[in-house]
DNA sequence: TGTACATCAGTGAACGCGCGTTCACTGATGTAC
DNA sequence: TGTACATCAGTGAACGCGCGTTCACTGATGTAC
């Protein structure tokens, strides 16, 4: 063996993250194998020393982007934000404005949904590991009772985040979110915040 | 003139519908003009001399499919379906499953919000006008004070559906559905349905 | 410790293919006489 | 009313291009001695 170990795995680790990051802005048919690789510091061939097929590093960055999007929760929850803060930080203006670090599933849901099923298998999995964290922070002693509110509650945020970022009109494509968090913190039977 | 002004509108009205059941299949990116003019009948080169490029037939096939969605929720009113058969009837199992005959924002939000401005803005003012019918429908005498809450509905029932096709577990897919009528109904602040 | 070797991550050109678009041509049909 | 003509919707091959993937080759570096 010539190379690490090591060093091959974190190769294909910053693969995933860069073409995460690239899927999210231009979709996966939008973005092509050249470029991706590009975005890591490398040429189109050592694509294949990591991947089967592009399809397979599709299923794998969905996976990681959910990964990523649970960390960051899990980071604001031990900052002690409570579910208000982490639905106003999901519904800012600033994740709307910046879709290439932002939600994989506001990003590319109905793509997606379009996708093999080895893909979808992963969002499932990735996408509900994301909800159960959720649904702990809604009810630490019983989160397996709040699992699908917590799931639809996620399901609301995601078309309200797409639709602010389709919207050509600002003031309304602003106006939905702060709607959006009045929706989610009334659903979530908490006082109305300003 | 050779072929009549009547002959031409309609072949164009033909190809800008059976595009947008095929873009809501496979997506704008997924979809080519050789095929969106085979599904009209006809052969790539008759393309332009109705639109000037495909980014062209993308907002016009996002406009005439929302139109369509606004016509179909104006017949259900007509028959005299509340908001919540409309609800029910947006969230249901076989809308999720014909995405290609469903709901043009659920099937494309995210690759709206990728697109060129002139599909953003052809979006914007379809869906302002699907969601002013369903804020009157809300609200015959005050529509207007009801806008955003029924974009905020439309949006959060748009994710819900998106992510019912996403998800790879049909029993969790199905659920969120009915938990995604639960809560708009919350929302609209009417007794809950069993 | 220093050198020869073997491995394999990475290069970059090439594959066939479908893309959006152009173009010379065809032929159906509305209009003029 | 019947015929010649002009228009232009539609055909289908071709354009250059970027796609996902393959492949012969390179060269950095871990291992064996």
């Amino acid at each position: 063996m010539r190379y690490s170990r090591e060093h091959k795995r974190a190769t294909r680790q910053r693969i995933v993250e860069s073409a995460g990051r690239r899927f999210k802005r231009d979709g996966f048919d939008g973005s092509g194998v050249v470029g991706l690789m590009a975005d890591a510091g490398l040429t189109a061939g050592a694509f294949y020393a990591h991947f089967e097929s592009k399809d397979e590093l599709v299923a794998t960055a969905v996976a990681d982007q959910l990964r990523e999007q649970r960390e960051g929760i899990g980071a604001l929850a031990r900052e002690g934000a409570g579910i208000e803060e982490l639905v106003r930080s999901y519904l800012s203006v600033e994740q709307r404005d910046h879709r290439e670090s932002g939600c994989p599933s506001a990003a590319l849901l109905d793509e997606i949904g379009r996708s093999t099923e080895a893909t979808k298998q992963a969002y499932t999995e990735g996408a509900l590991a994301v909800i159960d964290d959720l649904a702990a922070a809604l009810s630490p002693e019983d989160p397996q009772s709040l699992r699908l509110k917590a799931l639809s509650l996620y399901a609301g945020m995601v078309g309200t985040l797409q639709m602010s970022r389709a919207l050509a009109d600002r003031t309304l494509a602003d106006a939905i979110l702060e709607q959006g968090i009045q929706n989610a913190l009334a659903l979530l039977n908490l006082p109305k915040a300003s």
